[in-house]
RNA sequence: GCACCUGUAGCUCAGCUGGAUAGAGCGCUGCCCUCCGAAGGCAGAGGUCAGAGGUUCGAAUCCUCUCAGGUGCGCCA
């Protein structure tokens, strides 16, 4: 099987094999029942009714929370709307108790055919088990990295490229129709900073001894670039002035930049679907058009702004502007789109970029920036809470920065002292499915320290070390089963007797498959993938547990001598294990191990 | 001064968008290999969820304030 990087980026429906969602339905279906009867009242809001795993296993295998939720706006005391509702749904035979306890919960325990079943439908589904149409194909636009196109992606790129791809994929595992775009910023100044870095380097190709003031890149990465610049058009442009080769430096050096970072991003297996230039919004009546919008809504304004209280810039003095009045959708201040001197701020092309995306029809837009980036959060929320008459969500998520540890300390990045960790040194030194998993066992807001030295251990202590433990374990075992002449095709395992499945133990781990779909939910619905990393890592240990049990019962051991039939089922609990880590792994963009070296 | 993020076990972090006795890993204590991979498993100790109020049947989670750390703060991108 073929786990492209990034991979899933297609969707298509499947049958809902939620469990969770199965037994709150029949829930709302008990209580209309209620209603029906005249139990309860008519007109009850059943929206805040959950079923949910309880936090402790002994209170049963779901709980809900009906009965406290009812009470007050049916005047009636929790425990007896849960009695009452325990009664109706103890008569279905998917349910075999429910409990009411504590103050109004009801604890279900469902029959060990459903979560037989469970396994049945992970075998079905194989890698779409768990698969979504939550998100009903709506137009997701994802933007990440948008690095700006003057070097090489560094450290912290790195996080916000991962986050953002697995975010994506995980968002079309859920059921969107996901659009991976990259936004180059290759209209301002800073490019023209590195076409000057660049004919530094190019005079020095034609060797001359050149120095790089302040304000330029001194960085080696542009050695190359220089020299292409020579092989392309010798000494034309030797002690030319700048007018004379400025925008043709600027483009091509931008061009080596994007190619560059192209690379890097291969590196993690990351592919976009759409790069966009900022510069294609100059000249062409964009911006214009996208502030006439603005306009047009009275949200254009010449004003002044106020110096920022206790930090006033040094050379402060009050200046008229062209004005955003962001203020009237939830942004401090009001923002300048053009200059004093008549040029537009970096603002306004991401305002027009912002309206090309919700012209473009997408229902959704997510951008993922750097912790650094934090301040322009609300006034972009504002400028797409504007243009989109607010029918557009803005979804920002912040990923906070990376500190590297090497050897007990921490590896500082500076420029100056040259010590610049870029994407590639990273994924050189641990490789591409650690550098990713590693990034996504934390949330994106929380800082990261990442060690280089742990995730390279093979413990415990290395989460993904310990999944891809799991599922060489179940491999092996697969291969073990083989060699000792048992089948262990899918026809098989799906064919396999699954009654057979009803230790305690193994069915805590068909319960835990129970719970991915449920999962996936949730952490799409959160934008959080971490999620992901961290319901496959329980899973995992799960399967450790229950392997290890085999040790001291004979008959839980996966391969053991109570017959072809009871094996087969065995693996096919095995194999069900193997296709959710394999499933979830993939929406991180990493690949299952299926033996550990 | 203002905005945003963070504060949970000795350390690194989860915690289901309000649920029951707050969970993992590392570290610490004690167990478990005549082999389906011990690169692992089981058990134990360890908490004022930064602090103070508030909201309600119920708060680590929502609101207000305080404290601490981080990131930013007209024309830079």
């Amino acid at each position: 099987m073929v786990y492209p990087p990034g991979a899933p980026r297609k969707t298509h429906r499947t049958p809902d094999m939620n469990l969770f969602a199965d037994i709150r339905a029949l829930v709302i279906d008990s209580l209309n029942a209620l209603v029906a009867d005249g139990f309860l009242p008519e007109g009850l809001d059943f929206a805040n009714v959950a079923v949910e795993p309880p936090r402790d296993a002994a209170h049963g295998d779901m709980a809900t929370n009906a009965a406290m939720v009812l009470a007050k706006p049916a005047k009636m005391k929790p425990r007896d709307i849960a009695e009452k509702l325990a009664e109706t749904l103890a008569g279905d035979d998917r349910v075999s108790s429910a409990d009411v306890a504590g103050p109004g919960f009801l604890n279900l325990r469902l029959a060990p055919v459903i979560w037989q079943s469970v396994l049945g439908a992970v075998l079905e589904g194989g890698l779409d088990y768990g698969r979504s149409d939550m998100g009903a194909n709506k137009r997701v636009n994802v933007e990440y990295v948008s690095a700006n196109p003057t070097g090489p992606l560094h450290v912290g790129h790195t996080r916000g490229a991962v986050f953002g791809d697995a975010l994506a994929s995980l968002l079309a595992y859920a059921g969107y129709d996901v659009t991976r775009e990259y936004y180059i910023n290759d209209g301002g100044a800073q490019v023209d900073v590195l076409a000057r870095s660049a004919y530094l380097r190019y005079l020095e190709a034609h060797g001359r001894t050149v120095e790089f003031p302040d304000g330029t890149y001194p960085a080696d990465y542009l050695v190359p670039v220089g020299e292409a610049l020579k092989e392309k058009f010798g000494d034309q442009y030797v002690d030319q002035p700048e007018e004379a080769w400025l925008e043709t430096f600027r483009t091509f050096s931008t061009d080596k930049m994007m190619t560059l970072i192209r690379e890097d991003l291969a590196l993690l297996g990351i592919e976009m679907d759409v790069f966009y230039s900022e510069k294609s919004l100059y000249g062409t009546g964009r911006i214009e058009a996208a502030l006439k919008e603005l306009e047009d809504k009275g949200l254009i304004y010449r004003g002044v702004l106020e110096p920022p209280k206790g930090k006033k810039p040094d050379d402060w003095e009050p200046r008229e502007q062209t004005l955003f009045k962001s203020t009237d959708h939830g942004d401090d201040v009001d923002r300048a789109v053009m200059k004093s001197d008549g040029a537009w701020t970096y603002f306004a092309p991401d305002i027009a970029y912002h309206y090309d995306k919700v012209s473009r029809g997408f229902d959704e837009l997510i951008d993922i920036f750097g912790a650094d980036h934090g301040g322009y959060v609300k006034r972009m929320k504002a400028a797409v809470s504007a243009l989109s008459g607010g029918k557009v969500p803005l979804d920002i998520k912040l990923c906070q920065l990376v500190k590297l540890f090497k050897d007990g300390a921490e590896f500082k990045m500076s420029k100056r002292a040259g010590t610049f960790v870029t994407l590639r040194d990273v994924v050189d030194a641990v490789g591409p499915d650690v550098t990713r998993f590693m990034l996504l066992t934390r949330k994106n807001d929380q800082g990261f320290d990442f060690d280089l030295d742990k995730a390279l251990e093979q413990s415990k202590d290395n989460p993904v070390f310990y999944v891809q433990y799991a599922n060489a374990r179940i491999c092996s075992t697969l291969r073990k089963a083989a060699e000792e002449g048992v089948k262990t095709d899918m026809d098989v395992l799906k064919a396999a007797d699954l009654g057979l499945i009803t230790h305690a133990a193994q069915l805590a781990v068909a319960k835990k498959l129970a719970e991915w779909p449920r999962q996936v939910e949730i952490a799409a619905r959160t934008n959080e993938p971490h999620r992901i990393a961290f319901f496959l890592y329980d899973l995992a240990s799960d399967l450790h547990g229950l392997y290890h049990l085999g040790k001291s019962e004979k008959g839980l051991r996966f391969l053991n001598d109570s017959g072809e039939t009871a094996t087969h089922a065995n693996l096919a609990l095995a194999k069900s294990v193997s296709i959710v880590i394999s499933a979830g792994l993939a929406i991180l963009g990493v690949k299952p191990a299926e033996e550990m070296r």
